[in-house]
DNA sequence: GTCTCAGTTGAGACATAGTATCAACTTGCC
DNA sequence: GGCAAGTTGATACTATGTCTCAACTGAGAC
């Protein structure tokens, strides 16, 4: 079965029609390599307008099939990732974003939660940083 | 010597000009009791045009008197803060933000880079949660 | 005092990232 | 087929800034 498929199954599943506008934007989304700006996809995606584009991508995120992420210079970022609670790093040098497996925070909350008397119901994290291949790229230049 | 005077001194002396506008925009920012938007703080402060105000929150916060809060619906604040490296938690009932001393995250970067092979350079939290205040509020209802 | 020049300002245009509105269209179901 | 609900796209609007540019200001040189 295709992402395409895969992904209008959970679609239907909660509720949401599969139409042709929904399907060409996923399809643009999946034909991405890498991270997207909204915009740039509505721009490129020809099947359907821009409010449906910025609809289809908030639907995805609800469903957690595409995330968001925030880049080095505050600029929102989507891409395509898999579900559940974790965090990225994004390479400041080739914009490559990777997800993490561990939470780097779970483990303080307690300690903060204790210390402050809050009820920590959620976080945000975002780390950067410089991949393996873009501090090669720096140690020896062309 | 008044928070005001204290901040021209700084801006003086990483080579600004402390002129009227500047000033009358440090004290609308002194004069609000909590975390503020940058456009909120345009429309209340008649001694700065638009653009100034925000130029001059970009200013301050470069120089670390004030600094940038993402909050619980995504919309950036901004408050007067301590400056150095510091985290956030963010109150979801009453929107208070506390500084939080320690960075929950330091101990766990080695870690991240060591498996990632990233150098890691940054990093972004903001933690959300409800104070103390808002928790017995909510257990005893009016 | 006044000249000069860099720094600063404000108005307004522009950019980006969305959300809201609403009439028209589509689809599933009776 | 017809109805009701979901969906769409054009467009306007909001929020949060940045950019441009002519005008202004102020500090130091003379």
């Amino acid at each position: 079965m295709s992402d395409l498929e895969q992904i209008s199954l959970e679609l239907e599943a909660s509720g949401y029609r599969v139409t042709p506008s929904r399907r060409a934007v996923i399809a643009a989304i999946l034909a991405r390599k890498t991270h997207f700006a909204a915009d740039e996809l509505a721009k490129r995606c020809r099947g359907a307008g821009r409010a449906t584009v910025f609809r289809t991508i908030r639907l995805l995120s609800d469903l957690g099939v595409v995330c968001r992420v925030i880049m080095d210079d505050g600029s929102p970022r989507y891409l395509v990732s898999r579900s559940g609670h974790h965090h990225h790093l994004v390479c400041t040098g080739c914009g490559t974003v990777q997800d993490l497996d561990q939470c780097a925070v779970s483990g303080a909350l307690r300690d903060i939660a204790d210390a402050s008397g809050y009820e920590i119901e959620g976080h945000w994290l975002e780390l950067y940083g410089r991949c393996a291949a873009c501090q090669a790229k720096a140690v020896v230049p062309a």
